[in-house]
DNA sequence: CAATTATGATTAACATATTAACTATAAATG
DNA sequence: CATTTATAGTTAATATGTTAATCATAATTG
């Protein structure tokens, strides 16, 4: 069946999307079922896609602890949304918050032991999973591909 | 300045990512940029990146009409969340709800003269956009790029 | 060093997204 | 045709995300 035969069996939509919308459009579904898959993994753990996203970024600072900014800043998520994601995850334990006691504006969030175990945990089935979106890719295609997905996300950056 | 050495900045994060997570990682990051710039541009216009997606897909629908199920089919949107979305949209006046005499349970989301002006008067400035994001690719790496994100989409179709 | 400006974080208000639970209607089946 | 099952949509609860406004503290500067 052909993608065109697909698209008309829902009601009459007639989808007319030139190649540039039909990149862009592909590039977000991709994004979004994957964002979904993920979330179905890490559930499992008691996370969320932008909760272990934050474990991660503790895990891999120094001390294992960061400021919201930072954390806010490396995962390109405003702060007043990583103030909600980290109380979230202090409720549960997988972090403490604390104040940075040479700087009394800052609150620096840092991973709890359960915090590294869960990241551990998940580790196996997150590579699994990612593993099934790329195994279309040779090493070299896949190199091609993060340049590409690169050069769109710098696209404003001045050579 | 190398890309370990830009990451190092922000309070001794040390991403030590392999190939497939840096994929993905850059996948979800151009997706979520070009979400937020779309997000920017529909607001000119009273609409969200969402809102926005729903009209379009009406707009392509025979008699500008189509269910809440088939919509959120279409956009691989819950239902509930289609709800409120076309809620908000009729709230504005860009579309209109009406049960489908057919069946009774059906409900109908139509798009207004103002929703497809809006379509209309939105057109430039998106495929702008788009082609900010797309700038350094040929016709042909476009075509591949976009079978890449299929394959990704479809990854778990049988051949 | 007092006044201004900048920075860091939070709260509030809202849109989007999920799952679970529910209502109403249609379709299938005994 | 009465009962069961499936479908369509909504509501409720919660997480994520945005912008605007606010508060506290730090840094700058006149």
């Amino acid at each position: 069946m052909t993608d065109e035969k697909k698209n008309m069996e829902l009601g009459g939509y007639k989808p007319d999307l030139e190649i540039n919308e039909k990149v862009m459009v592909a590039l977000v579904k991709a994004s979004e079922l994957f964002k979904k898959d993920s979330d179905a993994i890490f559930k499992n753990y008691g996370l969320t896609f932008s909760q272990y996203n934050v474990l991660r970024v503790l895990n891999k600072s120094t001390d294992g602890q960061n400021s919201v900014t930072n954390a806010s800043k490396i995962m390109i998520v405003s702060s007043p949304n990583m103030t909600g994601i980290a109380k979230r995850l202090e409720k549960n334990g997988f972090i403490i918050r604390k104040n940075d006691p040479k700087d009394e504006r800052i609150t620096l969030l840092e991973i709890t032991p359960k915090g590294k175990r869960a990241i551990e945990n998940i580790k196996t089935a997150h590579d699994e999973n990612m593993k099934t979106y790329l195994k279309f890719f040779s090493r070299e295609e896949k190199k091609k591909l993060l340049e590409d997905l690169k050069h769109m996300f710098n696209k404003n950056a001045q050579k």
